[in-house]
DNA sequence: GTGAAAGCGCTAACAC
DNA sequence: GTGTTAGCGCTTTCAC
């Protein structure tokens, strides 16, 4: 690879001039030309590798994510990829795993690695932001919070489990339960909050057992959903706090031979690569979360506090909707 | 962040001792722990940049995928990254869209960003890899193959094809239609001669129309489904050579009034996140690919390499294999 | 076993 | 507008 030096030799010029030139600092017409075709003639690429070490930050931005196999944190990935490019730079996938090890552990490469700043969904409530921040790189929280002062993009949480049960109220289910994420994360509560607030009010009354906590994941949601059916009492429907428990409780329910038009079945999330009949789609409420602009939205305040924005702290609140599944063939819009 | 001459000075040593240290070259177990404790007073870390620019090389490598939504590659990277975690490197995720002009981009920021290899599944035949190649990076094809001469890591695609195909006929399907992905990658075209092979050999008769290629998504997949149906003489069994494109098909067909129990439905590769019945989810054969033992093995390949192995070029040939569906609520091992 | 010193390739004062 | 030069923090000879 050649380097500065060669290109500057080669062009007759300093290499100050050559760093200038591929820096867009002003340099005469003439002398810019023979840079540019010195370095075409030596395939020269600037080493970012010195360029970071010399300027302290880099064009890269970790991004943490509990699951990268969950369709909402892949979208919400996107919309943080595409933004991070048309800015010029790159992102480094984490997968947390949920683990506050493997969190703590990449915060770390973040910092050592001179990476720009940190987008993340933590995996708990003990995640420590104090070494990255006191580096003076910015953080944003995204979907979910943090304790830690930092800018934040979340869902209006309660809003969106209010919402779902309100569908299932107002489709005439009278005895509806709950599938909630892990406890201690504040993104799940509040939906459940959501969940409790709309069947005390229309009281339809929480039955004992109707709350059931589990992981995140479709084995959580399917476990979850046979418990449920298994009661005395079992509930008439059901909403999960996020999508892939909701496909867990869909997947138990179809073993039971129960079909979505049956029982009610409200996610708040979006149901990914849905092969159901539309009817049965239909039937399911999905309250659809904003995935890919909430990743815009956060690569946007991070690239701007890495411009040196230095506004209070802010935190954003996006609101889900209530809606009918696209049309098959289109792709969500942004 | 303190840096190695702090903590030398605080340890009454030379940089060069501590250096060593951090390496685990030898140094007297005295100076050794007078350094740990310092390092550890200083909350030092090493200065990855620093190291990489010293060492011509990093601890990253890059892995260039087509789609990050589909779950197939979210599964392969989580093999590579597994598996590069347990050596210490970290996976820097990039999204290509099968555009050529993005894998360009990325391969070049793995070279200037001195990555130390990469993985990729090439957007194209005409991928440019002399770049990085004379860079001395090693490269390992993974699912899709590039005509330049790098190691890779692939699926037996015309058994899968013929797997597929196969099941079909034994289930008396007998108007066997196919839906391939874009005409030009290899690894669709020996998918779908696999098709044609059994399809010839069994008799069934190659209809004319019945093969459609489409883009690798749902709504490639949908469309082709579509105007399949719409056909004088409409098959009676498809075969998808991706697993996106088989969803695309089977909402076409759900919304079509049929149902896989009906229809015929093979699709190479696995269906994400099924919520049908058993039995329709018991209907639709499905050719298993191994994506995250795909993606851990091209990930131990390039490590190998990595660390200076010299052996020939290698291609490793994964078959895939018919399987019932996994029971619900366990993870798919490995 | 340990220290001194020379870079890795770039940027940013600082002179001119 | 352009060249000279001093590092950024680390690794690695080369002496000792």
């Amino acid at each position: 690879m050649a380097t500065i030096y060669e290109v500057a030799a080669l062009a007759g010029v300093s290499p100050a001039t050559v760093s200038r030139v591929f820096n867009g600092l002003t340099v005469s017409e003439e002398k810019q030309r023979l840079v540019r075709d010195a370095a075409a003639r030596l395939a020269f690429t600037p080493n970012k590798t010195a360029r970071r070490l010399r300027k302290q930050s880099s064009e890269i931005i970790a991004l943490l994510i509990p699951d990268i196999e969950n369709p909402f944190y892949t979208a919400l990935a996107r919309g943080v990829e595409d933004r991070a490019q048309e800015s010029g730079f790159s992102v480094v996938l984490c997968n947390t795993d949920d683990n506050p090890a493997k969190e703590l552990r990449y915060l770390q490469i973040a910092a050592s690695e001179q990476m720009a700043g940190v987008i993340l969904s933590p995996a708990s409530d003990e995640v420590d932001l104090g070494a990255i921040v006191s580096l003076g790189r910015p953080v944003v929280a995204v979907d979910r919070t943090t304790p830690y002062p930092v800018d934040a993009v979340k869902i209006d949480n309660r809003a969106a489990g209010i919402a779902a049960t309100t569908a299932l109220v107002e489709a005439g289910y009278r005895r509806i339960a709950c599938i909630a994420g892990p406890a201690g994360i504040e993104m799940t509560e509040d939906r459940f909050l959501g969940w409790r607030q709309v069947a005390a009010a229309r009281g339809t009354g929480v039955h004992e057992g109707y709350l059931r906590h589990a992981n995140f994941r479709v084995d959580g949601g399917h476990a979850a959903m046979r418990a449920l059916l298994a009661l005395d009492t079992p509930p008439d429907a059901v909403v999960t706090t996020n999508n892939l428990m909701a496909i867990g409780a869909l997947q138990a329910l179809a073993e039971a031979g129960i079909s979505p038009e049956q029982f009610g079945v409200a996610a708040v999330g979006e149901l990914p690569f849905v092969t159901m009949a539309p009817a049965a789609v239909a039937s399911v409420v999905q309250v659809r979360l904003p995935a890919r602009y909430l990743g815009r939205t956060a690569a946007t305040m991070l690239l701007e506090r890495i411009a040196g924005d230095t506004q209070p702290l802010r935190t954003v609140v996006l609101r889900a909707e209530v809606s009918p599944p696209p049309l098959p063939g289109k792709d969500p819009a942004l």
